[in-house]
DNA sequence: GGGTCTAATCGTCAAGATGACGATTAGCCG
DNA sequence: CGGCTAATCGTCATCTTGACGATTAGACCC
């Protein structure tokens, strides 16, 4: 039996909010297989580097995203034998969400990027199984704003209540009430400290402006029902 | 650069409670390193075998568990580079429930096998980094019986409310009021399905049998709070 | 300086969910 | 039959939620 030889890759789901949807990353390949479709970021892990790490490389490589801002956890393994033709390879995916935009940069092995809105999803097929990994990242990110306070991941070190819900809004696609979500937020345990600044960027009355707490459960949990 | 070579493998995180506590498999090491040590079971994944079926494969050599009646699901891959002293590995971890406490069985590589409760766990130490495994793969389970049915995975396929909630509590490690679990849980979605059929195996009034509802997702959630 | 606009923040109220706990009930066992 | 053990049903005060009205602080225009 022994231990057959494997390659190990680490693929990347990037999430961030243009101005008004949720967007991935992909890359287009420069290589084969499937050279000129559209895939995730991602790369082999190096002899001597730890799964995370070569996560943290590949999204350095590929956008260029200063490492300090960006949340990233690891989504799952994949590893079907047939997974790529080459040959036998396992993947361990990660989920980074990103606050602002930054021009994707086109790296080693991509011969371009853009930000592809998670709708069009439903029309564009990536390379490899990174269809399934892409819409189980979407999903893991969905779920985990209910209980946990992932969503300000996606926002500026000092954010608004506001920017705050225009996260909701858009990872969910719904609308959710001002107020009733302002209440809740504010009164949810170590999710917000307040900076005590206010700011008008988002127009009308001034916004207290929020860094994010040190709460890592969001309670009571902010539920889609 | 290229691909350098790593050996895969599939460890379990296998549950199960005892009469009065939540247990995990854990197998002494017939082979180097640690041998004669504790540790998860699981074992390298065969050239053409899917993650997931090596997980199940391995399930089923080292315990004998009836397949069909064990829920699993991926918990996460780990890969430091000196996890194993040996080469390059990274393992991909499973989390299995199984409602039953079957007698483990040794496997192939294991010499002996048995379940230890979770709470021995601070005095206990495992082969390679399995006390983390073992400790996310209990943290999943802890977090899951929250907002999934997957407490029902602890159970026979007809369970009376009382053999839920007790799973609650040993898993937990808490007491919950019987009154309002019993309101909670009949009133929840698609958790439970009545079966029609009574059972007095818990002792006192007799008590209505359910099955698993086909719910994936328990609504509203029971929080620890 | 005053009107107008926008969005933030505060209030109110009814409906639903929760936690604490009393009361009743259906089999079992002697 | 009386006592025992749980299951199941009720009650009630409290907390949370969802819907929505009211007020407010700046920006902007004249």
């Amino acid at each position: 039996m022994g231990h057959p030889p494997f390659a190990v890759t680490a693929d990347l789901v990037v999430l961030t909010l243009t101005g008004d949807e949720l967007c991935a990353l992909v890359v287009r390949r420069g290589v084969e297989p499937f050279l000129g479709g559209w895939a995730l970021p991602g790369g082999f892990v190096r002899a001597d580097e730890d799964l995370e790490d070569a996560a943290r490389r590949e999204l350095a490589e590929e956008t260029g995203l200063a490492p300090g801002t960006v949340h990233i956890e690891q989504l799952a393994g994949y590893g079907a034998p047939d997974r790529d033709p080459r040959m036998r390879v396992v993947t361990v995916a990660y989920l980074a969400l990103a606050p602002d935009l930054p021009v994707p940069r086109a790296g080693t092995d991509a011969a371009d990027a853009r930000w592809a809105p998670v709708r069009s999803l439903a029309t564009e097929r990536l390379a490899f199984d990174h269809d399934r990994i892409l819409a189980d990242g979407i999903e893991r990110a969905r779920a985990k704003l209910e209980y946990s306070p992932l969503a300000t991941a996606f926002c500026p070190p000092e954010f608004t209540v506001a920017e705050l819900r225009r996260v909701y809004e858009l990872v969910w696609d719904t609308r959710l009430d001002p107020r009733n979500f302002h209440r809740k937020v504010t009164g949810a345990d170590g999710l917000l400290e307040p900076t005590g600044r206010t700011t008008t960027r988002d127009g009308g009355r001034p916004a207290q402006l929020y860094r994010r707490g040190e709460a890592a459960l969001l309670y009571p949990p902010m539920l889609r029902s």
